[in-house]
DNA sequence: AGAAAAATCCCTACTAATGGGGATTTTTCT
DNA sequence: AGAAAAATCCCCATTAGTAGGGATTTTTCT
């Protein structure tokens, strides 16, 4: 029996998976939570063999969940399933141990399969994202990595001078990269750079 | 037998749903769509008793989605079904003319309950979500109404330049707002300022 | 009617960021 | 090894926003 947790804000998601998986005999949910404080409660208690982890929960995210896991109970297959298709995101959780990734735009058929696949030990990535390794001369981003690096920060709010002193960097050094971004991806301004970064920090 | 349409941009979301509404014999999913273009036209062609409807979806959102059905059809029965508790959703979706509003979290029994209410005639608020009649001497928002328009601004990029001449206002009157609601919410600098409206603007 | 809160506007000095340049060093790719 | 791309830094003039005042008018509440 693949025993799996599920962590996930929505209450309804939740339901509606628990429901679909009902009758899959071979898959059994042990329990859920939703937030990442409550899933490493649930994780360490029930010691599921797959976890099905949302990327933004409140209180802990699912990186963050992911890598207190993996360190504590390195068997455990971690699935990322979440609304962002994005690069950074991928990364991350990849970079975290995750053994797959889904996107809540997918059927619930992907997320059996998923799930099947994990636990057998096979890694799975969803169709639909962009794989990070044929990626690399496709659809590469616009921005290069240093610029994402400084976008990440700037969508926390900070200014380029406490941009420079986190980097080591000068100040002109985080004005040229601001500049360039704002070239590159046709913006005008600070205010419409940070609300590019905000919202595509977790694109939706 | 109340028809149903849902809108809704995770497939998954649908996929539980869908599941679990099965077996409901008084319920029937007649389509759902990804987006609000696609609604619109499912609603057209099958017009449906309610519309599940999400807030946020690529390309026409829920609002707007909603307004133009009850113009066009203005039995149908709208519920709002969406993960942000705000109170300038909430208001959105009602002055659109939503007939109930169920957050995500909440449980899809939640969501039965309200598909039967509203074909009764009845509205339907999830108890979770502040009321916005009860709300007026208790939870009020830190924030003044004038302030929360700025800052709605501020979350599209807008300097005070533009935002003074899209209120017909003086430059000195927004960075005097700015200033306040950079008090008042404890931040330093437009960099939090911004941050803060965009997150704010769609709650998570 | 009177008090309190909200909204309006202005001043000054200061820091932050843009837009226009230019320039050097380091990495990366072929 | 050589070219291309990325990353680093600087200058200048201008615009945007902060932090600190102060002050008047409108609304809202009691």
């Amino acid at each position: 029996m693949i025993t799996v947790a599920i962590a996930e804000d929505h209450q309804a998601l939740i339901d509606g998976i628990r429901s679909y998986i009902k009758y899959e005999d071979d898959i059994s949910i042990i329990g859920h939570a939703n937030n990442g404080e409550e899933l490493l409660k649930l994780v360490r208690l029930k010691q599921p063999k797959v976890v099905l982890c949302d990327i933004r929960m409140p209180k802990l995210d699912g990186i963050e969940a992911t890598k207190t896991i993996l360190k504590e109970l390195p068997h455990t297959k971690v699935i990322a399933f979440t609304m962002f298709d994005r690069e950074e995101a991928v990364k991350q959780m990849l970079a975290a141990g995750a053994h797959g990734y889904i996107l809540k735009n997918s059927s619930l058929e992907v997320v059996l399969e998923a799930i099947r696949e994990v636990t057998c030990g096979k890694t799975y990535y969803d169709k639909k994202i962009h794989q990070p390794n044929a990626e690399k001369n496709s659809t590469k981003s616009v921005l290069s990595s240093r610029e994402r690096e400084i976008l990440q920060l700037i969508a926390k709010g900070r200014t380029s001078h406490q941009i420079a002193d986190e980097l080591f960097i000068g100040k002109s050094t985080v004005d040229t990269h601001r500049k360039n971004m704002i070239r590159k991806l046709g913006l005008s301004g600070a205010g419409e750079l940070l609300r590019y970064a905000v919202e595509k920090k977790y694109e939706f």
